[in-house]
DNA sequence: ACCCTTAAACTAGCGCTGTAAGTTTTGCCG
DNA sequence: CGGCAAAACTTACAGCGCTAGTTTAAGGGT
């Protein structure tokens, strides 16, 4: 088969059959030929717009990222603005679970994950925060968020209950976490996400803030 | 070739052989084939002790998980344990990073991973945290740590400072991070390692302290 | 109007992968 | 001492990412 009269295959079609096919059935079965079937088209076509698998990984990693909301930095406090961010990211995460994996493992060379990156930490050193601090506070809620995301607590538990009561006796109920997975999730985030702003409070109040109050400018 | 007089493998060295293989090489490059070269053997030999790659990787992740420190929830109190544990976890995980990304999908079955889970909510609940709250905390350690050690925040920074430069005014140091990585990781992980921790503490200050004070047996 | 470059599909194929099937020889147990 | 299980083997299959080379259409330059 010839060049088509109109080509079939655009990054953006490429990058929006292969989110789909990789959140209808996962990142194992997501191969590039696969992928081609999916687009009606031979393997290695793809070729022509991308110069790898992964790039085309990074390209639906990146869309995902892109949704997330930092404008709270411009226009809230520096704590809510880390509550709305990290929501938003979580948000966006488990819209599309099976991409998680591949996504976590660093921001690397993508444009969106750079420019939310440069965001927060902005944000941050504008609120006060020393840079060092900024760039750690940043990190953490990161882990935290690509965390919560990735490895879903309650996911692990889906045996058979009887295997748990016999060895874990606090695990009793475990296999109910499956059940409420969502919601364990939620809540879990949910508490984990405010201890850590409680925390970074604290830490504010002890230190930026301190030091603000007893300046001209502050 | 048959069966040798001698068995040359066993679950253990395959697991201790595996585990290196990914220390040196990383995940991608642990196949059958090439775990089996390193053994003195040939590929599907393999399946005569594990049933797939899978299990095998399973193993080595019970393993690397096995080392995790949970005795603090038997002797100090539930915040110190906690904070004994975090660590125990993270440099458990950042002493084999490869494995990482294979682990961090959930507990699964495996059996390290599960006592650990056991041992750390049933330390929670002993320490007067309702259950549902303890089941929260759990996860949202398990979270963080885990963020921690799959996405190394500074190890995504490699690429050329000017790129950065350009287009993320903040990041303009961005490079500078991978140089003191292991400093920023383990710098975000105490600081929100702590900063969870202060949070912790006061919404048990809030509940459980509250309640149990004002109760006889408390 | 024509040529020439480039683009975008193709087919063929390489060296991998995980793993199934069947073979051979050894060690051990009844 | 016969026979079965164990543990290595060889062979093979389908699928993987990706390269090379081929074909034809589209579009720009003169």
């Amino acid at each position: 088969m010839p060049r088509p009269r109109q080509p079939r295959l655009t990054r953006q079609l490429i990058v929006e059959t292969a989110t789909a096919l990789i959140d209808a059935e996962g990142l194992p079965a997501f191969s590039t030929r696969r992928l081609a079937a999916e687009l009606g088209v031979r393997g290695p076509s793809l070729y022509n717009h991308f110069a790898t698998k992964d790039e085309i990984l990074d390209a639906v990693a990146d869309t995902v990222t892109g949704v997330v909301d930092t404008s709270g930095f411009a226009s809230r406090d520096w704590a809510a603005a880390l509550r709305d961010w990290a929501w938003s990211y979580r948000r966006a995460l488990t819209a599309h679970p099976n991409i998680v994996p591949y996504l976590a493992q660093g921001p690397g060379r993508r444009p969106a994950a750079l420019a939310m990156a440069d965001a927060v930490y902005g944000g941050l050193v504008r609120a006060g925060w020393p840079p060092a601090r900024a760039t750690h506070i940043g990190a953490a809620l990161r882990y935290f968020v690509a965390g919560s995301a990735l490895g879903s607590f309650a996911r692990g538990f889906v045996e058979d209950p009887e295997l748990y009561a016999a060895h874990y006796p606090h695990l009793r109920q475990a296999h109910r976490l499956a059940e409420h997975q969502q919601s364990v999730d939620e809540g879990a985030f949910a508490l984990g996400l405010d201890a850590l702003l409680h925390g970074l409070a604290a830490e504010y109040a002890r230190t930026v803030g301190a030091v603000e109050s007893a300046l001209p400018s502050g």
